[in-house]
DNA sequence: AATGAATGAGCCTTCATTCAT
DNA sequence: TATGAATGAAGGCTCATTCAT
């Protein structure tokens, strides 16, 4: 049962992800990942035994990048910048088309009704808040930011990001669009004199 | 040829709404809505032949019932009343548990990248956000309202909305987060001297 | 039990016999024959219980119609008139796309292995070769014809036009390919002296 | 890809020119090939994906022993004796029930209504009609035939012999009346003096 | 007599999963 | 470890047949 080969299953993994943007998640089967890696369907169990579990293997993996970016805007650059960092991988995300999992996530925990621990959405849209309502405290300390709630700001900055997220999946949306939503939500931060 | 009795077709449209709102749109099958309706398979066909057509039926049917919410919007009460209104209807759509139909649509819309044009959840979309535009723009005439982009706030408003739908699919959400977030927006409107 | 409307009964026939010479057996729905007729399902069970027994039907119904060619050609005119009016009906026969029920025919038979007695199939060809006999010997005792073996004859004609029959349903013949084989067949009858 | 197991291939297709020679074409399933061939379902669609693929195979599988035949007559014998041959094969082949393609096969292309060019059943038939007609001409050189037009002769013996097909696929013929026939056909083509 | 909505058996097809090699 | 042929359960769909009106 060892791990066999890590790069390996690092290798599935990677294919894994196109695939589950691409069509989502129910509608993802066996031999598409077997196509898209090019080894054998034997071969694919001896890694991963069903898709459910392929699946959340491919979203922890992601979960993973996540802190990545998070732990390098964790930096004490001014609070500012830190948040338009972070807001600029925010569209990225909203923008990529080969591995955007939103949908194929909602649909993955709509079938599965994760219970609220062990819920990776959850937990990742709970550390995202977070990390905002620290960028924007460090910010009015500083005083490049003016914000009365900074949680509630957060909060909302997310919920706005999320309805990004699912808009570019379905309905579709412009870059431009995504700019001027963040922008909107950014200038709702900025104190009233700088943003004359 | 008719359409066989207006009233099952109705009914099953009325069945199917429950079942998409559970298992989302893809992981339905003809054989969850012919036992969730308990006629036969063949009785299923007579009415919709496929799952997308199904889906689509219920979708408009739905649309009948948020237009008339809509209409009724269109009173001559006070802005800051009528945003609640439409508030408090969100709200609800965003809680219900037995038709909520969010997931589904999303998935259904992924799977089938509908134009703009004939995207009922672009124009779903949209028609939200012109009603709120115009709630906000009266506000701030009779004064109840205080807002220097009324267009910006109707559209984050909205993908707050979005936001907040996507995740009671899928994450999970309590009442109390939703009333605290869309107090959030709410009190972004109001004038400063209001607020305090 | 009664007959209900005789003349109903012979017009589903009718409209049966297009529709079985254009599919064949096996493929013809009952539904096929409801739309043909214009009628509703449960009607036509009303006549006919089964698809078997409608083409058995269509079958027989078939047989007086060449009864009554037979019968026509029984008649005292010379005996290559006779044979040339028989294989003019033959070619109408080989040749009509809209009601040509060979290959349905044949496909009804392998199916349910008829017993010699009751094939209708057998009966007309039967009947077809006794014509033919009587009518090369009255020819050999005007003089018109010349022929050994009358019998041998009369079953070799009948087997090419079996042969075209099935050839023009399936590969498909000109008329002059028809034309040809006949002449050809009839040739053979006349004497020699006749023949140059 | 691979073909996977060219044996099975073979097998399945042996197999399956029996259900066709026994049901036809349109009335066999796959679930007929399935029970004869006492495989899974899944296991036939390896090999092939509808009955219409199946049914071609056979039938080219077929040609390809038909072919042999013609092979081995395109020697150098008497001409009478090589036509004795070539009729004892077609003899074989209007007898055979386990393997007797013939209606199936005149159903599949009533179906599927070829063009001239890739009709099989059309190639086989000129084919044949051609080397009938050289083996005439060679035994009218011997002296061992007397004909005075080979081609029509050679094309009155082959739709004799399509007489005799189907009359033996749907009325049942004995083999004395097919010897009878071909006897027949035969002594046509002796010189009268032999003939006595 | 006539209608046509409804039923359910049966065939088609796909796909997760197993297993001999 | 790795392969891919084979399996069979499950869902899609059609159609002969019934039955309440």
């Amino acid at each position: 049962m060892g791990e066999k080969s890590v790069q390996k299953r690092k290798y599935i993994i990677e294919k894994a992800r196109t695939v589950f943007a691409e069509k989502g998640f129910k509608n993802v089967t066996m031999k598409d990942i077997v196509d898209a890696c090019e080894i054998s369907r034997g071969g694919l169990y001896l890694y991963f035994s069903s898709t459910d579990e392929l699946f959340l293997s491919v979203l922890s993996d992601d979960s993973d990048d996540e802190d990545t970016v998070l732990a390098s805007i964790s930096g004490s650059a001014a609070a500012g910048d830190m948040l338009a960092l972070f807001l600029k991988e925010q569209k990225k995300e909203i923008l990529r088309k080969k591995n955007n999992l939103t949908v194929a996530t909602y649909e993955y925990f709509t079938l599965h009704k994760a219970t609220a621990l062990d819920n990776p959405l959850k937990r990742q849209f709970d550390t995202a808040v977070k990390i905002v309502e620290k960028l924007i405290e460090n910010g009015v300390e500083t005083g490049e930011f003016y914000c009365e709630n900074p949680l509630g700001c957060a909060r909302n900055l997310m919920y706005v990001v999320e309805g990004l997220k699912i808009t570019a999946g379905t309905i579709g949306i412009t870059e431009e669009a995504i700019d001027k939503e963040l922008m909107y939500v950014m200038q709702g931060l900025v104190p009233d004199e700088l943003n004359n």
